[in-house]
DNA sequence: GTAAGAAAAATTTTT
DNA sequence: TTTTTCTTAC
C-alpha cells in the first residue's frame, strides 16, 4: 500500500472523507480499513457499512471473510442502502403502520400503478405520462418530500403548474394510499420511512446511532438526499463517519444524487480528515493522461492530480464506420485481431455503450464470428415475464393484499376470471380504499355482477393461496416454491409453451429460479437455519441480476452499459456509438450541469480500461428501423489529441469475407455511396504482420462447419435433413404455412423436436 | 372471456 | 425493429 492509502486505512476515528480518483484501489482501502478495526477489536455488529450494489457488498464481504474469517464478516452490517434500511424496517415494524411482512413493488408494478391512477383520474396521459410522473414521484422521495408535503413544496408543486400538470400531487398522494392498503413499499420508500422512522421515533434512532459506532458509505458521490440525511443521522454520536468517493465518477443525478454530498462533507465536519487516493494502479499512462484531459473540462470538482506509474502504453484509437452495422463489423474484427495477436482471453474485451439498445448489433456481429459474449443489464433476470408472475405467487402468499401481485395472477394461468371481472374488484377496492384481496373475502356482501360461477373461481384462487399461507413456516423455501409453481399450475402452463419455437427458454428460466432458490435452500440448511420462502421473497425483491454469472459466462466478451460498467475493470475496452445525441445523450444536453454528468460519464468509460481504448463511432444508424446520420461526439475532441493515435483507421489483419454484416443495408442508396467513397484503410493494428501471421496460424479459429451467412428455406422440404447454427442436425418433420412465416417442425439429432420458424431459423441443407 | 390481428409507440442511464 | 395496446371476431 503506498502512503496515501495506508494512513485512510489506519486512522479511524473521527470523520474522513477520501477522495479516491478513478483505479486507485478504492475498494482495498475500504475493505482493509474494516479489517483494521476487526483488529482491533470493534465488534463487527457495531460497524455499518453501505453500498449501492450487491455486488459491491458481496464482494467487500468476500474480501473482509478471508482476512478476519467468515464468522467474523457476516455479523457486520454490510449491504446496499436499500437491503440494510429495508432490514431495519422489517425489525421496527411494530413502531410502524406496516407489517413486517411488506413486499417491495418493483419500478414496473409502480409504474401499472400509477398508469392505472392516470386512467381512473382521467387524465390526459400525455400530459401525464406515466414515466415522468413515476420520476416526478420518485425525485419527491428521494428529496424527502411526503405526499402530504408535495402540495406545500413550492420547489415542487411550482413546476407542476408550469408544466401544466398540477395532478402530480394528487396522483402521488393517491398512488401512496394505494401502496399502503397493499402493505407494499417501493425502492424510494425503502428510504423515506426509514427517515420518517427515526423523526417519529428517535428512541429508535438512538437505538443505532448508539449501535453503529463506525459508519462507511461506499461511492458517497452518489448518495441522494434522503440517503444523506440517514447517514448524518446514524454517525451523529459517534461521529466515526468514513465516505469512500470520487465526484468525478458521480454519475447517478437523475435518479437524484447530488453530488453537493460530497462536495461538502468538509463543511458538513470541519473535523474531518482528508485523504487523496491519486495514484491510478489500473491504467496505462496514455489512458490515464486522456483521461484527464476530458475531466479537466468540467468545472465543479474537488482538485486532484490522478497520475499513473505504469507504461506510456498504446494511444486511443479512433475508428470511424459508416453505418451501425459496419460500426459492429469493425470492432468485432478489431477485438478477434487483438486476441489472435496478443493471445489474450474473450474476458479481456468490454463493449460499452451508453444505451441498451446498442447491443444488439454487436451481439449478431460477435455471433456470426463465433465470440462468445455476454450482454449484462438490461432486463433483469428477476424482471422477466415468467420470473415476475412465478414470485407473484410467493408474494401474494406473504402478503395477500399485494394487489400488483394479485392482478398478475388472478388469471394467470387461465382460470377463467377475466378483465371485466378484475375491473369490478379494483373499481370497489378504489372505493373503499382496501386491498383486492380484501374485496374478494367479501365477495358475497357486496353484490358486484359477478356470475356465479366466476365467483366460485374466486373462491378456489383465494382458497389455493390460503393453503399456500399455512404451509409457509413449516416448508423449506424450496419445498414451498416447488409445490406453488406445481400446484398453481404455472409449471404446466409453461412447459406446454416450451413446446413451441418462442416460448423455449421461459420454461427453463423458471426452472434456473427454482434451482436457485434449492441451492438457497441447500446452503441455509447446512449452517442450521433452513430458508423459508417469506426470508427468500425479501432478498430477491432487491436482487439485480449482476451475480447471476455462471462459469460458462467466464470467458467471455462483456458487453454492458458505461453506468453498470463502473468499478469494473478490463484490459481492452471499446467504447461504441460515441456520436452526438448518443453520448452525451440528447435528452443530457440541455444544461451544462447535465453535460459535465455526461463527461463525468465518458471519463468513466476510458478509466475502466487498463491497456487500451478503442472509441468507435458511426455516421449513421438505425434508429427504429430508419437511418439517422451522427457526428462524431464532442467528447472526442475533447481528448488532447497527444493520447490519440493519428492513424485513424486500422485494418482487419485477417480477412473474414463470409461476413456481409460490414455492407449497408441495401435500401439506403445515400449510405450505399459513402460505402463507396471509404477511404481505404490504413495501418494494420500489428506493426510486425510477418510475425502476426504466424501466430495467426498456429491460433487459426477452428473454422465453422457450415456456412450460415445465406439460408436455404426455399429449399428446405418435408424428410430434408438440415443442419441449425445453435440446435445442431435434424431431420424436418414437418412444415407448414406459406414461405415468409413458414413454420417447420425438426427432429433434432441432439436438441430432441423443435418447432422454428424459417425465416428466423437460418437453416442450411445438408447430406 | 379469449385469441388473433392491426395499429401505434418506443430508447438514457438503475438501486 | 420490436413491443405494447387497441380492435374485432368467435
Amino acid at each position: 500500500m503506498n502512503e496515501s492509502q495506508l494512513s485512510a486505512v489506519k486512522d479511524i476515528t473521527g470523520p474522513s472523507l477520501i477522495i479516491a480518483g478513478a483505479g486507485s484501489g478504492k475498494t482495498r482501502v475500504l475493505t482493509y480499513r474494516i479489517a483494521h478495526l476487526l483488529r482491533l477489536g470493534r465488534h463487527p455488529a457495531t460497524i455499518l457499512s453501505l453500498t449501492f450494489t450487491n455486488k459491491a457488498a458481496r464482494e467487500m464481504k468476500e474480501r473482509i471473510a478471508k482476512i478476519v474469517g467468515a464468522q467474523v464478516a457476516s455479523s457486520l452490517w454490510m449491504g446496499t442502502f436499500h437491503s440494510i434500511f429495508a432490514r431495519i424496517l422489517r425489525m421496527e415494524s411494530a413502531a410502524f403502520d406496516y407489517p413486517a411482512s411488506f413486499t417491495i413493488y418493483d419500478q414496473l408494478d409502480s409504474r401499472n400503478i400509477i398508469k392505472s391512477i392516470i386512467k381512473d383520474f382521467k387524465l390526459n396521459d400525455e400530459r401525464y405520462k406515466p414515466n415522468e410522473v413515476q420520476s416526478r414521484i420518485s425525485y419527491a422521495k428521494n428529496n424527502l418530500v411526503t405526499a402530504a408535503a408535495y402540495m406545500q413544496t413550492p420547489a415542487f408543486y411550482q413546476i407542476d403548474i408550469s408544466s401544466n400538470r398540477p395532478e402530480i400531487a394528487r396522483i402521488y398522494a393517491e398512488y401512496d394510499s394505494r401502496c399502503k392498503r397493499a402493505n407494499s413499499m417501493d425502492f424510494d420508500d425503502l428510504l423515506l420511512n426509514t427517515t420518517l422512522l427515526f423523526s417519529k421515533h428517535p428512541e429508535i434512532l438512538q437505538k443505532y446511532q448508539r449501535r453503529f459506532e463506525y459508519v462507511l458509505v461506499d461511492e458517497y458521490q452518489d448518495t441522494n438526499l434522503v440517503q444523506y440525511v440517514i447517514v448524518k443521522k446514524l454517525a451523529e454520536q459517534h461521529k466515526n463517519i468514513c465516505v469512500v468517493g470520487d465526484d468525478s465518477q458521480s454519475i447517478y443525478a437523475f435518479r437524484g444524487a447530488r453530488i453537493e454530498n460530497i462536495l461538502n462533507f468538509q463543511k458538513d465536519y470541519p473535523e474531518n480528515r482528508l485523504y487523496k487516493l491519486e495514484q491510478n494502479y489500473r491504467s496505462t499512462r496514455n489512458i490515464v493522461d486522456a483521461a484527464n484531459s476530458i475531466i479537466d473540462q468540467n468545472k465543479n470538482k474537488i482538485p486532484k492530480t490522478v497520475w499513473s506509474a505504469n507504461e506510456a502504453g498504446d494511444k486511443i484509437k479512433v475508428l470511424e464506420s459508416y453505418t451501425d452495422r459496419e460500426e459492429g463489423a469493425i470492432v468485432c474484427n478489431l477485438i478477434k485481431d487483438i486476441q489472435l495477436q496478443e493471445l489474450c482471453e474473450y474476458r479481456d474485451f468490454a463493449i460499452l455503450y451508453r444505451t441498451h439498445a446498442q447491443s444488439r448489433v454487436f451481439e449478431e456481429s460477435l455471433r456470426k464470428r463465433n465470440i462468445p459474449y455476454k450482454i449484462y443489464g438490461g432486463l433483469s433476470f428477476y424482471q422477466r415475464k415468467e420470473i415476475k408472475d412465478l414470485l407473484a405467487y410467493y408474494k401474494l402468499v406473504v402478503n395477500p393484499k399485494d394487489d400488483e401481485a394479485f392482478r398478475r395472477i388472478i388469471n394467470y394461468p387461465r382460470r377463467g376470471i377475466g378483465d371485466t371481472t378484475v375491473n369490478r374488484i379494483e373499481q370497489v377496492a378504489n372505493h373503499y380504499k382496501v386491498s383486492f384481496w380484501d374485496v374478494c373475502l367479501k365477495l358475497r356482501q357486496m353484490n358486484l355482477p359477478i356470475n356465479q360461477p366466476t365467483m366460485q373461481r374466486i373462491d378456489e384462487f383465494i382458497a389455493m393461496i390460503n393453503r399456500f399461507a399455512e404451509k409457509i413456516a413449516d416448508y423449506d423455501a424450496y419445498d414451498m416454491a416447488y409445490e406453488i409453481a406445481k400446484e398453481s399450475g404455472v409449471l404446466k402452463d409453461l412447459y406446454a409453451e416450451s413446446q413451441e419455437a418462442e416460448g423455449l427458454s421461459r420454461y427453463q428460466n423458471v426452472q434456473e429460479l427454482l434451482n436457485g432458490i434449492k441451492q438457497l435452500t441447500a446452503i441455509s440448511k447446512t449452517e442450521g437455519s433452513p430458508l423459508t420462502l417469506d426470508v427468500f421473497l425479501q432478498e430477491v425483491a432487491l436482487m439485480t441480476n449482476d451475480d447471476n454469472d455462471n462459469e460458462d459466462d467466464k470467458n467471455k466478451v462483456v458487453m454492458m452499459t458505461v453506468h453498470s460498467s463502473k468499478g469494473l475493470e478490463f484490459k481492452n475496452v471499446f467504447l461504441v456509438g460515441i456520436e452526438e445525441g448518443l453520448f452525451p445523450s440528447e435528452m443530457s444536453s440541455g444544461s451544462s450541469k447535465e453535460l459535465e454528468e455526461e463527461r463525468r460519464l465518458f471519463y468513466v468509460a476510458v478509466t475502466r480500461a487498463q491497456k487500451r481504448v478503442v472509441i468507435s463511432y458511426s455516421k449513421s444508424r438505425l434508429r427504429w428501423g430508419e437511418f439517422v446520420t451522427a457526428k462524431p461526439s464532442r467528447f472526442i475532441r475533447e481528448i488532447n489529441t497527444d493520447f490519440i493515435d493519428n492513424d485513424l483507421q486500422v485494418e482487419s489483419q485477417f480477412h473474414y469475407e463470409s461476413f456481409d454484416d460490414a455492407a449497408p443495408p441495401k435500401k439506403d442508396t445515400h449510405t450505399q455511396s459513402y460505402r463507396q467513397q471509404q477511404p481505404q484503410f490504413k495501418t494494420p493494428i500489428g506493426k510486425t504482420g510477418q510475425k502476426l501471421t504466424s501466430i495467426n496460424q498456429a491460433q487459426k479459429q477452428p473454422t465453422p462447419r457450415y456456412d450460415f451467412s445465406t439460408d436455404d428455406n426455399s429449399r428446405v422440404v418435408e424428410g430434408a435433413r438440415v443442419v441449425h447454427e445453435r440446435f445442431g442436425e435434424g431431420v424436418v418433420v414437418k412444415l407448414e404455412g406459406a414461405l415468409p412465416n413458414a413454420k417447420a417442425t425438426i427432429k433434432f439429432d441432439s436438441e430432441g423436436q423443435r418447432v422454428l420458424l424459417l425465416k428466423f431459423a437460418k437453416l442450411k441443407l445438408i447430406g
